[in-house]
DNA sequence: CGGATAGTTGACTACCCTCAAGGTATGTGG
DNA sequence: CCACATACCTTGAGGGTAGTCAACTATCCG
């Protein structure tokens, strides 16, 4: 069981960032023993399906996305190991949104009527899932607010500031770096322009030193420069947790280069 | 207690569309009972404060927004009456959002410990909130295709239509108009443009005969060429109900010219 | 009748888009 | 090993949508 724990991303999240114990915990990565491997720009999720399993991403990046009549896509959310995909079938009856990979991925898709009776069961794991809930909330104001009133410099800069945390948390930055599988195309999407204009504006974060890239892998030159163009502040990511149950473990002021991921370090 | 329950438009809304019973939602109702008046403008949740409160609007409109440091303003959710201005912070220690009144309101605040408490009891009410939170993602991702995607006419245009579906749910339309009591600047920082621009778009879809305004009145005249200037496909507000609890009361292809508020007709 | 708030208009600007072509890396098959 | 295809990144020229700045008007209200 606690091997299996160790490679469970999403339950060793609940586990850091909520007030959940050993039985619910168990109990959840039980749901997630069928496992699936999809391989890249797969559909998880169709769009306005009514939903019978949830997924949880445990490898690889997805996107949630939705797509205007003429093709036009937006994605609303990108995902990373430890994710719920589709948070929303659980109380919803059709799904206004796909779900696709973007990587090669593994999930576990839990059925939706086992993980909704183990939340009427258990107030705590309901509890854990309202503030899964209420996190992708707040990721999605935030990213209203980059998409409403921010320049694409910003909103360029602010996005790999987040995912900076966001692997942080989940262990998957080294040193500066971390890797960033995914196209330009698709970071156009999730910032509401065109691969054109991100390919300007990642060079001219280049060119000013803030960043580098190389292959899938980015690295944060100049932290304080990257998040003071992009005004960021990771407040929305709510790290510290369900009712500040977790420890507060990066930091108020996220720290130049972040120490080993708390989440993976929590269950040794 | 029923007549207590007939101005909560709150409770109305979770009678009609999800699957609680009378016993939860008198319990709501109660919670309900102490109400307050504010003037226009006056901020109901300050940004980064630690919630002690759950505001239930009753009457007026209010907003969620963000500032960015340098004064930048989005809104990242208008609020009716019936709505829950903070959802998220049942789950959340701490906010990272404001909430503000824009026309003079009337608001239940909730005291958050007794709500969560009343979720910890009863089930279906964790999962009747669920619902609402997951209706505040959709829309949420909803205005982040609209930011990302669509031009500002569109956007302009499917404001309107959103505005309509969701004022006749609570009884708010009446025959092809209702009241927008919000002026061109606060649509501007809902829809991330400036109001000078809202102004324009406005013009155009008056004078094209969409739409007219006076006062603070604004009748729909065309509601199928509205409906496709904006891609406006009303799934994402949800109006099925939790798993379908709802009825289906406007339809799937939203009538030109809605019939009295299914809500408002339930509970007589 | 001021004073404040909101709506309207015009001239100019700029950020980002569009279109199109060229470059680079990787993989495949002959 | 090379020819070729594909996918992605890069670069340039030109244009349009929406922003900026500023002035003017309308309306309401004390």
């Amino acid at each position: 069981v606690a091997a299996t724990r160790l490679n469970n991303l999403f339950v060793a999240r609940l586990r850091a960032l909520t007030s959940l114990g050993e039985v619910e915990l168990t109990a959840l990565d039980t749901l997630c023993s069928d496992r699936r491997h999809y391989r890249a720009r797969s559909e998880l999720v169709v769009d306005g399906s009514h939903p019978e399993r949830v997924h949880v991403l445990l490898e690889g990046c997805a996107c949630r996305y939705k797509l205007l009549s003429d093709g036009r896509r937006q994605i609303t959310a990108l995902l990373i190991p430890g994710d719920l995909c589709d948070i929303d079938a659980l109380h919803v009856w059709r799904g206004d949104f796909a779900v696709a990979t973007l990587t090669p991925a593994t999930v576990a898709p839990i059925s939706r009527p086992q993980l909704r009776r183990l939340a009427a069961e258990h107030a705590r794991i309901a509890d854990a899932l309202g503030w899964l809930g209420a996190v992708e909330n707040a990721m999605l104001a935030e990213r209203n607010a980059c998409l409403g009133r921010r320049s694409a410099r910003e909103h360029v800069a602010h996005l790999i500031c987040e995912l900076f945390v966001r692997l942080a948390v989940i262990g998957r930055v080294e040193g500066d770096s971390y890797s960033l599988p995914i196209t330009q195309e698709e970071i156009a999407d999730v910032l509401g322009l065109t691969s054109v204009h991100v390919n300007r504006v990642l060079q001219s974060l280049r060119s000013e030193r803030l960043i580098e890239q190389q292959g899938g892998t980015l690295k944060v030159c100049d932290w304080q420069a990257l998040r003071k163009a992009a005004g960021f502040r990771p407040d929305y990511l709510h790290l510290e947790g369900l009712d500040g149950a977790g420890v507060d473990g990066l930091g108020a002021a996220m720290p130049p280069f972040v120490r080993p991921a708390f989440v993976a370090d929590r269950h040794v």
